[in-house]
DNA sequence: CGGTTAGTTGAGAAAGCTCAACAGATGTGG
DNA sequence: CCACATCTGTTGAGCTTTCTCAACTAACCG
């Protein structure tokens, strides 16, 4: 359903290399192969991921730092906690969600990434990542290479103020969840959820009315700190009361105004 | 109880201006007062706040954009939502809370800091804060007007890698708090909160078996997502278990195995 | 020293969880 | 391409945790 077609062209790179410590993972793993980028210069997404008034040089000098990217298919990691931080991210098509986990079992979704959203931020402070990151489809992303966006950035004073205001936003952004954890209801965690989505796919210029739910019941719950059984319920009660037509995977949003009011 | 003291010099600069759009507020809301800083490069907290490789020039380049701190009374607000975001802070006395407030009223605490910790990330991305930073006692912050931080973070490459990490961690620390909010119990929550603390307080050289509390239980709440009676009972119950020796603010922490295994 | 605020404790109510049954959807091998 | 197994989602019933309301005590402040 995502914009862009998946770059699949075939001509796989050999840089690739180890990307990630390889720990015990479902099926073989193999060295990701990288592919090459389709220039952000000409990318339909560059106004949802980058600062509007980059000059021509600048878009040139971006081109070269956003050389590569990778396929991740439905259910395979981006990147996994403790893997060496290596780059940023940018979802390019399909969409992601991050995961962190304690070390007895519990897990909590952090996020759900959809096309022009950054992946991989939580990996710069300790150089190493702090969550997996998930394809909930198959999907494409951007590869970033950190320290030559760094050199970038001391170079481009746009450039540089952009990837600040990605993070303060990114630290918005858990705030906001932070409240909606500490002090909604499940019924209102879920209307701040399909609100949040909604106005996400409008800014991509997707339906914000219509969508269609990659991620199951449990990862809601588990993004929204309640139980499957919860998420489903209230998604009964949004039906009942008139606000939702969900189609299983499917959601229609028939009241905005009445989500944004529970 | 904490670190250096305030550098109350009562050398006030001109320059302070308007730090505020000024809303309603509890009492006269002056143009606050700056103050020369003592210098970065001799800055007892220099190794919790900044990168521990400087040069000597770097050091230099920095005193020069950290010119002035500020005090900030108990109560009293450093920033607060909606103000015009001019400068990062970093806690150089006492301690701030840091709270987003929905309209209806709903608030929740994002956080507590302590001397070395950062505070105004969240304004970078709009341009206009997001939360309130408020004093939980007489406190004084450093003053870096962003500006000059980015320029000398364009010259400095250890100074720019520092501020993404110092972002990135905030990023992390989040994360860490959708986990806790999103999977623990209450009790779960005040443990791991008591031991977060205690790490705090030890790697600033002081006693992480026992310290003062300077916010009341409902600000615990607030942050922790539960209500100050929960937080009560659950001291209680800590100090039945003989795990921690809760006098109203003052805490000893007495089993810390037993804490972390909660 | 009296008034106010912060913290503790108890009892009953409510939200959300657990367990369980079942229905649809999806996928797979014969 | 069907039949069966598996996974995902829905719904119900009873239980647990936390909240709400209330009373009371201790600490703090002017």
């Amino acid at each position: 359903m995502y914009a862009e077609p998946a770059c699949d062209s075939s001509l796989s790179t050999p840089s690739a290399g180890s990307w990630h410590v390889v720990p015990p993972q479902p099926a073989v793993r193999e060295a990701a192969p990288r592919y090459p980028a389709t220039r952000c210069s000409t990318c339909s997404l560059r106004a949802v991921c980058m600062p509007p008034d980059l000059t021509s040089t600048e878009l040139e000098q971006l081109d070269s730092v956003v050389l590569t990217t990778r396929n991740v298919h439905r259910g395979e990691t981006l990147f996994r906690a403790h893997d060496a931080f290596q780059s940023l991210y940018a979802v390019r098509t399909g969409s992601f969600k991050t995961v962190v986990m304690h070390r007895d079992g519990r897990e909590q979704v952090t996020g759900f990434q959809i096309p022009g959203e950054p992946l991989g931020l939580d990996g710069i402070c300790s150089g190493t990542h702090s969550c997996d990151a998930i394809a909930l489809e198959d999907s494409t992303v951007c590869i970033m290479p950190f320290g030559q966006l760094e050199s970038f950035c001391r170079e481009s004073r746009r450039m540089q103020h952009h990837l600040y205001q990605l993070m303060s936003g990114e630290i918005v952004r858990e705030s906001s969840l932070m409240m909606l954890l500490g002090t909604m209801t499940a019924e209102q965690r879920l209307a701040a959820f399909l609100l949040d989505l909604a106005g996400r796919f409008q800014a991509r210029g997707y339906s914000g009315a219509q969508f269609n739910l990659k991620m199951s019941r449990e990862e809601i719950g588990c993004f929204l700190g309640m139980k499957l059984e919860t998420v489903s319920r209230m998604f009964s009660r949004f039906q009942r009361e008139g606000l939702v037509e969900p189609n299983g995977k499917q959601i229609r949003i028939v009241d905005l105004e009445g989500l944004a009011r529970v």
